[in-house]
RNA sequence: CGCGGAGUAGAGCAGCCUGGUAGCUCGUCGGGCUCAUAACCCGGAGGUCAUGUGGUUCAAAUCCCAUCUCCGCAA
């Protein structure tokens, strides 16, 4: 049975997916992705990532500012696909899309629903301090990532994992899922289980005010915060200079209780930065100064950028 | 023409405003010292100061002009 398939799909994390229907031999019909935007300095039009694979492959791309209205009907009409596949699309699918593919609209979602439910799953889990997050393809409905679950693929959160490697072995993992469940769709073993609305919890989109780094939390705390940022959009404090510095990287060290006023640098042996913490400390590894290149903390500190007894603030 | 920072030894930086001997922290190489350390001491190598056979000047890393490259913010 060759399924007409319409893939949605935007960042790399969609890349994924799209990349393994394809080398799976699925008859991917076409890809839908966001308008090129103008990203980076001087505002370079810049199409999606999602966009530059399917030209590649030679799959035709739409690129429809939205999906409501009659353009976008029509298009669906003449495509007339089985099944769209969503992952990372970035808007929401009005209910006449949803409805038309005979079977249904699946959409690959980052964390283990009910939980983290909405834009910033992967970060968010790793923020919280979760042990594992994971993978769920779901037949979707009009609310948001509220539709039945079909299959799930866990993921586990190692201490110094950070938003990248979630981020890839998710990406792996959703593709992965994503050919079982069109596998189990096609062999008619596919059950679908409701989520628990009472146990949803929502992952909202990462703001500024979410990158700016709190000392006052306790050590894993921090670490969570930076690692589930890392390496975009990466979190931030400020040198007593009052220049932002960014920390792509850190670990917590084995140390307990309240040591120093939060945000002392602590010490700056064997090239690490200790910072105190609410509770213990953590060493800073890397550091990105505003304006310059992301560089080893050893780097910062022979460029004596910061001493022993410097406090780092929120400014 | 979105805003801004920066190009000086292998790395990170200072020096530039107020032109006049190329400096700091580290790495590296050689030697010494210690039971030992993120060790410590002594010595050395390594730079056409992004580019222009540009301008000003007795003299340019420094002031002026042009070009190239890298980066942060914002979106």
């Amino acid at each position: 049975m060759s399924m007409k398939i319409l893939f949605m799909g935007t960042p790399d994390f969609a890349l994924f997916s799209l990349r393994s229907l394809v080398e799976a031999g699925e008859n991917v019909i076409g890809v839908v992705t966001q308008p090129d935007k103008p990203k980076g300095r001087g505002y370079t039009l810049t199409p999606p990532p999602v966009k530059v694979y399917a030209m590649e492959k030679e799959i035709p791309v739409y690129q429809p500012g939205t999906l409501r209205g009659e353009e976008f009907a029509t298009l669906l009409s003449e495509l007339a696909p089985d099944l769209i596949i969503v992952v990372a699309y970035g808007k929401i699918l009005p209910a006449n899309v949803l409805d038309y593919p005979k079977y249904g609209c699946i959409n690959v979602h980052g964390s283990l629903l009910p939980a983290y439910r909405g834009a910033a799953p992967m970060q968010r889990a790793i923020m919280e301090g979760q042990p594992e997050t994971g993978i769920t393809t779901m037949m979707m409905d009009v609310g948001l990532d509220t539709g039945d679950m079909l299959l799930v693929g866990k993921v586990a959160i190692e201490e110094n994992d950070n938003f990248e490697t979630i981020h890839d072995k998710l990406g792996e993992c959703g593709a992965n899922t994503l050919l079982d469940t069109i596998k189990a769709l096609r062999e008619g073993t596919l059950t679908r289980t409701k989520q628990d609305d009472s146990l949803a919890t929502y992952a909202a989109k990462i703001e500024k005010s979410d990158c700016l780094i709190d000392f006052t939390k306790s050590a894993m705390e921090v670490h969570n915060q930076i690692r589930g940022l890392s390496p975009i959009p990466l979190a931030f404090t400020y040198t007593p200079d009052g220049k932002m510095l960014k920390v792509p990287t850190t670990e917590v060290a084995k140390r307990e209780g309240t040591l120093a006023p939060a945000g002392t640098v602590l010490s700056l042996a064997g090239g690490k930065i200790e910072v105190a913490c609410g509770t213990g400390s953590i060493f800073v590894l890397s550091v990105l100064p505003e304006g310059k290149k992301r560089m080893a903390a050893a780097d910062f500190i022979n460029g004596r950028k910061i001493a022993v007894g410097d406090v780092l603030t929120a400014k």
